[in-house]
DNA sequence: CCGGGAATGGGGGATTCGCCCGAATTGAGG
DNA sequence: CCTCAATTCGGGCGAATCCCCCATTCCCGG
């Protein structure tokens, strides 16, 4: 028996991939979560044997819900799902203690196929970016993907809050902490990204693949 | 004999089509733009048969470039060129006035046989979007592009430069027009789109094709 | 010929941003 | 144990943004 939690923020798509995951006997859907957030709380509560969880999510992105559920110690294993084959985001996912990256043009064998394996401990590719992260071994000197590795979770998580157009009030709101943090935060990822204006901050974060364009 | 202006702001790439250009004795360059403003003064300068344009300048997209040239009067064919193959810009692109639509992915001799269609004043479409601009007509009902069409050139050309970066400040300096001016374009350009955010306008100006991400 | 949209320009004010200065706490790692 | 990075929070200030109000000029279409 296989305990599985699916995240995506759309409910269609949720929908569908729980069909999906019916049609195996030995899989159980505990829970379905919408946003980043959602996927980490239910995560710790419910303790899956593994996740699906969408790279687009607001409020926090699949990949920083990634790590934040690593390093809160959990054991389930982590299968990221994608509509994009691009490397940068492979490597950020798997640095971010994914078991596995699906994308979503995959066939549905392919992620009953994915989470068998993740299940078992061991890693799932698909097929379409496998050649890409050989390329991105064999080749280990260019590890700067984008500039997003330069930044804290913290930072990445208010970079992507002020590329969906929120403002420093609404950010310090939404995470519970002080405008002056935000304040902080916004600085210190500016400085560090060298990016010191808004416009160039949310192109940079598209390209990033924290939000979408 | 065909005369022809080539308007990109990759000096490489201009020089590039030249030679493809040089290929064929009847055609001649008679000259090269760098950016949008800069093509729309040589065009009506020189009054050439053909122009070759980028869809993605600085200062003036290759859509607004190609509007202003048609509105001026001009009788010069327009063949716009980008990287691109989704349906949006290619409505757009044939709204604003060209008379083709080609892709940077095709053959050298397509572009020589667009160019012959367009001079002849008929039309060409890269075989690629083709198929897109056919679906488009099928069904005439969902005729909201992204919403650049509500705006007006002058409003576009300063969504394009908020998008890039530029300040209010910088804007008007290099439109050569007051901070108040400016100031209203951005207001109502806001207001047309319902988007009061930068950062909504930039990834707005991202998918409408008038930035790169 | 006249209405209206577009572009131009202006005053003023509330708010936010961007950056300067500072500091306390926490946790991971040498 | 100690250090350093990360995160938290504050005060203040100049610049920029955003949103009102307003006017003039020009040109196009009815």
């Amino acid at each position: 028996m296989t305990t599985i939690v699916v995240a995506d923020d759309h409910k269609i798509v949720r929908e569908g991939l729980v069909k999906l995951l019916e049609g195996r006997p030995d899989f159980t859907v505990i829970g379905e979560a919408s946003d980043g957030e959602e996927a980490v709380q239910m995560v710790l509560d419910k303790q899956p044997d593994v996740v699906i969880m969408d790279i687009w999510m607001p409020r926090l992105s699949g990949i920083d819900a990634t790590r934040r559920i690593g390093k809160r110690g959990s054991q389930a294993k982590i299968l990221v799902l994608s509509m994009h084959e691009s490397r940068t985001y492979v490597e950020e996912v798997l640095r971010a203690g994914a078991s596995g990256y699906i994308v979503k043009n995959s066939a549905s064998t392919d992620l009953l196929q994915a989470i068998d394996a993740v299940r078992g401990g061991a890693s799932y590719l698909s097929p379409a970016i496998t050649q890409q992260v050989v390329d991105a071994i064999a080749r280990p000197g260019d590890s700067s993907p984008s500039g997003v590795a330069m930044l804290t979770d913290r930072e990445r998580e208010v970079l992507q809050l002020i590329a969906e157009g929120l403002s420093s009030k609404e950010i310090a709101n939404m995470l519970g902490v002080s405008l002056k943090t935000v304040d902080s935060h916004r600085s210190n990822l500016m400085e560090k990204l060298d990016i010191h204006k808004v416009s160039g901050l949310v192109r940079f974060a598209i390209r990033a693949g924290l939000v979408e364009p």
